[in-house]
DNA sequence: ATAGATGCAAATATTTTGCCGCCAG
DNA sequence: CTGGCGGCAAAATATTTGCATCTAT
């Protein structure tokens, strides 16, 4: 038989288990990139996030701590982090508007689970879905460097 | 042990192989929601798309049945098929922009594989997804009612 | 007849670009 | 010093809304 599924639920807001403390900065280094005032404290903000941001909050929670900071700079710091592989980008089903979530690319993937009604995004690890990429790489011949699975539906508290 | 998985690939484009002519007209029907001269036109278009469109391809397709369509009467379509979860938006993980694609909701979920690099969106099914929403929902409380699953990667001939 | 749809124009939301002066390395 | 970066304004893209008019049922 299958192993038990190794399984990490986060409930509520995002709970940023993978971060090291200035772990993105320290990966735009290595990778010898100039780290601006700007940049260090969008990074900051991304990585001490307790939940999902869209670009509009990291400019706002930017500004506060360095009111210097541009949206324009936001966006394009965000695309370098992209570009880079070391955040992710989501919709959340666009439950909170058509535009995007950003959240720190861990270790490991993981799932998105929004309740429609309460709006609560959840993050869950499964076996099952390291098993689904294999498959897929197996039966396609593809190599997969990206996964973003959103799934929506009633939590137990919305259904009563 | 497990059955041996139930897989479907579609390669290249989009293949249309759950709908039924005049499914989504069907539904709308029966639910009691007027169709209007314009409505048809759009859901023709969906219907008989062999790839994601998004609401310009859309609009520009239907235009071609009736000069009268308008571009705000699409998006009014696209919203109420959304909302009666006829059809599925998708992002395909912004390779060809910011936009949204749409299919109709055919009976089965299914997983969108992007080649980042040739941009050919392949699609998936396997009974490893039906067992992952399932442990979802067990583990979770969680009733599912949306999946979005999209997964980029680069395809054996990209990669060569 | 009438609730609900459409068309049009304008607003809104989100993200991108061109250009020029500035600063991290 | 200098090439990449940030600020600013403006453009581009994508979608939504208010309102008057029309139409499917």
């Amino acid at each position: 038989m299958t192993a038990l599924p190794e399984r990490r639920v986060s409930t509520g807001e995002r709970i940023n288990v993978n971060e090291k403390p200035g772990r993105l900065q320290a990966e735009l280094e290595q990778r010898g990139i100039r780290l601006t005032r700007q940049r260090r404290v969008v990074l900051q903000v991304i990585e001490t996030a307790q939940r999902h941001l869209d670009a509009a909050t990291i400019l706002r929670r930017a500004k506060k701590l360095d009111p210097g900071v541009h949206r324009v700079t936001v966006y394009r710091t965000i695309d370098l982090l992209k570009r880079h592989g070391l955040i992710d980008e989501l919709d959340l089903l666009h439950l909170r508007g058509d535009g995007h979530y950003y959240e720190s690319h861990g270790p490991r993937d993981h799932i998105h689970i929004a309740c429609l009604r309460c709006g609560k995004v959840r993050e869950f690890e499964s076996r099952l879905f390291e098993e689904l990429k294999e498959e897929i790489e197996r039966e396609l011949g593809i190599k997969i460097t990206i996964t973003r699975t959103e799934i929506g539906g009633y939590c137990k508290s919305c259904r009563q």
